[in-house]
DNA sequence: TGATTCGACGTTATAACATAACAACTCTAC
DNA sequence: GTAGAGTTGTTATGTTATAACGTCGAATCA
């Protein structure tokens, strides 16, 4: 296949602006592959793991995928801010709002797999304060909170 | 061998105690070899991958330790609150106050390895507040704060 | 234009992390 | 002592992630 990303899902213009925007800031390069697996990725709107990935990216593409490939995408996609990964869950998922750079706490619910990615200001100075406390100098934070979503606590 | 306990590293009092109280609590059983894990991770001192435990066991005990045997253990041990798991990290250490079950945070020094157990309650408390906000009911969470250690900013 | 360089991608192999399934043993309660 | 439940052993397998090395193609520059 000349283009890996012409069967891929539809990325709606808005998602690869910010896409764009995030690489050029970067000095990266937002090849189709990229591009083909970060539209799979939100065209899921669930978590993926790297090898379910790789599975709809094989369907889509009728051709193996290597996961090496996957994770290269996926470690590219990282760098430039457009993934995150879900440490608790080893699964990934596209950032809700990459128009710039930033710390997320996520919401995951072990009901039905929803994940809400909440960008609460207070809970990382909160972390720096108690790090500084510690003679610690933080670097990047994960913060996971399992639980139940507003849906499922019936 | 008949006591996989026997040549394990000596566990001072103060922790079996603790050990045996968490276990009493919830009717768990405390068994040498279960005990022998344990005592390793606390004389280790750093973080543990489930294979760097395998191997410290295998050398220890003389002979070949299946990975589904320590995870059995570590199981175990993080059942009772006897060890906590970093999920960033693949690895397990031993709770640093286990005279309580808690919550903890995590200060994971990316230079040396260190990692400090803290138990900033405001933490949880904010974390609980963020996820009313978001119409979700917390279960557990996950907090781990990457970045420089006090002795490890020169 | 051609040489050079560097990043992206392909391919194969392997390492690292974790669990399934089932049998055997060992307490404990009755 | 026997039944039931929990623990451990054994083998196999599933899942997640990286190493090593080669090729290709776009950007740079002489």
């Amino acid at each position: 296949m000349a283009n890996p990303s012409a069967q891929a899902p539809r990325l709606p213009a808005k998602w690869r602006k910010l896409a764009e925007a995030r690489c050029a800031e970067k000095a990266e390069r937002l090849t189709p592959a990229r591009l083909a697996v970060y539209a799979e990725m939100l065209a899921c709107e669930r978590p993926l793991s790297a090898y379910g990935l790789i599975a709809i990216l094989e369907q889509r593409q009728n051709r193996k995928v290597a996961p090496v490939t996957v994770y290269r995408h996926l470690d590219f996609l990282m760098r430039v801010g457009l993934v995150h990964r879900l440490q608790s869950a080893q699964t990934y998922l596209p950032c809700d709002h990459p128009d710039h750079p930033h710390e997320s706490q996520f919401l995951l619910c072990s009901s039905c797999g929803h994940v809400d990615e909440v960008e609460a200001t207070g809970v990382e100075t909160l972390l720096a304060e108690v790090a500084d406390q510690h003679g610690f100098r933080p670097d990047s934070t994960v913060v996971e909170v399992k639980g139940l979503c507003g849906s499922c606590q019936d």
